[in-house]
RNA sequence: GCGGGUGUAGCUCAAUGGUAGAGCUCCAGCCUUCCAAGCUGGCGGUGAGGGUUCGAUUCCCUUCACCCGCUCCA
């Protein structure tokens, strides 16, 4: 596998459509960023086959989506509110910064030792704050979510009425959050408003342990199965100290990113903390009631939650790959096929029309069933180089031939090898390579 | 947010206190007809705002963005 920078990657990413700086017109607004042509249909892909996974190939798993702005209730209910809103100090002499609350001496910096070196305490509010009706007023101040998790705890009732769930169940979300976070950085990878693809799988207290194993599982296996180097991929357990409010074991999958290992993917054991929260601040039961045992209790959960823009943007970096053909360097992204933003394209030998008839048909035909460029610029090897920079898997070529024979050459993008294929049995040959 | 660095065309890079150039890319035409060929032409730029100056891309200030560190997290 080729080295890779980060520098390549956000170039080919700006030069080939997959993401652009939000506002860059203006200027550039920081840390957000807009999806272009090739990056939206590599997002949904990604995405797409995250829901197919969790919720369409399993019989124990439902989805929701939820809204992302919710009652402020439900975030202090969650500890966000209060775990969001840190006063923090900086050192002028080091410029480290620290939480307030956590200093064990307020006036003495812990990583320089200086003391009478910080500034006055700021306010860091971590939760995006807007106003819900056209007044402005602390009554209705609402946060944007800092994650997708809470609107499926406080569902958890109704879906669980609804759709007749037996433990154990789980309830899926794919959506935006949002998060000031201090540092934002690394291209799409830490950005304010992000993506998440989040599931939480309710179960017995006591199997708790059992299911996060299980999930860890098959979370990681999710990545290897899509085509991700299982070298770029590593399980990191969390230690005590660095555990999240509500959790009782935490793991990351992590990626091997150009600055380093970075998390893709947190699997946490959340225990029984939400749903415990949302029923005392709501005064809802939601505890569930076992009618084989007449148990009444809250219900454990374990919680798969991947970034899904930063999982679309490590698939991205682990499929870029450069090697030498005839002392050129060919840029090819070895992307997996379902993640491929484009399936196929069809390029007419030359502009001849025609050429470009048979070929617009043939087009035509194939985009009923996927993602299909057609293009007729410049000389057929830019054309293959095009698509191999882009990742699409196959090829499509109409040759003079092909109005004799009513065939067309089929290539390969990561062997560059050639079939001569019947343009009738095409959608079909197609069909059983890009399952 | 703080400290350090960087901003010239889509990309790589030139130049200058006095009309900003090239290569690649892209587009059109010709030619070619299966792996980034060639020829001709075209589009396109000093991140933004202000100041100094007869004149600023160049000097000064502010701002915005990016990169590296600190902290937070999917």
């Amino acid at each position: 596998m080729t080295e890779v920078t980060l520098e390549t990657i956000s170039n080919l990413a700006k030069k080939r459509g997959f993401a652009f700086q939000s506002s860059e017109i203006y200027g550039g607004l920081r840390s957000a960023y807009d999806y272009g042509p090739l990056g939206v249909e590599l997002l949904r892909n990604v995405k797409e086959q995250w829901w197919k996974t969790m919720v369409q190939y399993r019989g124990d798993i439902v989805g929701i989506d939820t809204a992302i702005i919710q009652a402020r209730e439900v975030w202090q209910a969650s500890g966000h509110e209060a775990v969001f809103t840190d006063p923090m100090v900086e050192c002028r002499n080091c410029n480290a910064r620290h939480r307030l609350d956590k200093l064990d001496d307020p006036d003495r910096c812990p990583s320089c030792g200086q003391t009478g070196t910080f500034t006055e305490p700021r306010d860091f509010n971590l939760m995006f704050r807007t106003h819900m009706g056209p007044v402005e007023s602390e009554e209705n101040m609402v946060y944007l979510r800092p994650e997708t998790a809470q609107g499926i705890f406080i569902n958890f009732e109704n879906v669980r009425r609804t759709q007749r769930l037996k433990l154990p169940f789980g309830i899926a979300q794919i959506g935006k959050s949002f998060r000031n976070e201090i540092t934002p950085g690394q291209f799409v990878f830490r950005t304010r408003e992000f993506e998440q693809m989040e599931m939480e799988f309710f179960c017995r207290p006591e199997e708790a342990d059992e299911w996060f194993a299980y999930w860890l599982d098959q979370r990681m296996q999710w990545y290897v199965d899509l085509g991700m180097t299982r070298e770029n991929l590593r399980l990191r357990h969390h230690e005590p100290d660095e555990l999240s409010h509500y959790s009782a074991g935490t793991a990351d999958v992590e990626f091997l990113f150009p600055w380093g290992w970075d998390e893709l993917e947190g699997i946490a054991n959340r225990t029984d903390f939400d749903l415990r929260q949302h029923s005392e601040l709501s005064g809802v039961d939601l505890r569930y009631f076992d009618q084989d045992t007449n148990e009444r209790f809250f219900p454990y959960v374990i919680e798969p939650a991947a970034g899904a823009t930063r999982t679309t943007f490590a698939f991205l970096i682990d499929a870029y790959d450069e090697e030498e053909v005839d002392g050129e360097t060919r840029t090819v992204l070895r992307l997996h096929h379902r993640l491929a933003p484009y399936k196929v394209a069809v390029l007419p030998l030359s502009k001849k029309t025609e050429l470009i008839e048979p070929a617009e048909k043939l087009a035509e035909e194939l985009r009923k069933r996927w993602m299909v460029e057609l293009d007729v610029t410049q000389s057929i090897g830019r054309r293959y180089r095009r698509q191999d920079e882009i990742g699409t898997p196959y090829c499509v070529t109409v040759d003079f031939e092909s109005l004799e024979d009513g065939a067309a050459t089929v290539r390969d993008r990561d062997s560059m090898m050639q079939d001569r294929v019947s343009m009738d049995m095409m959608m079909d040959y197609l069909a059983e390579k890009l399952t």
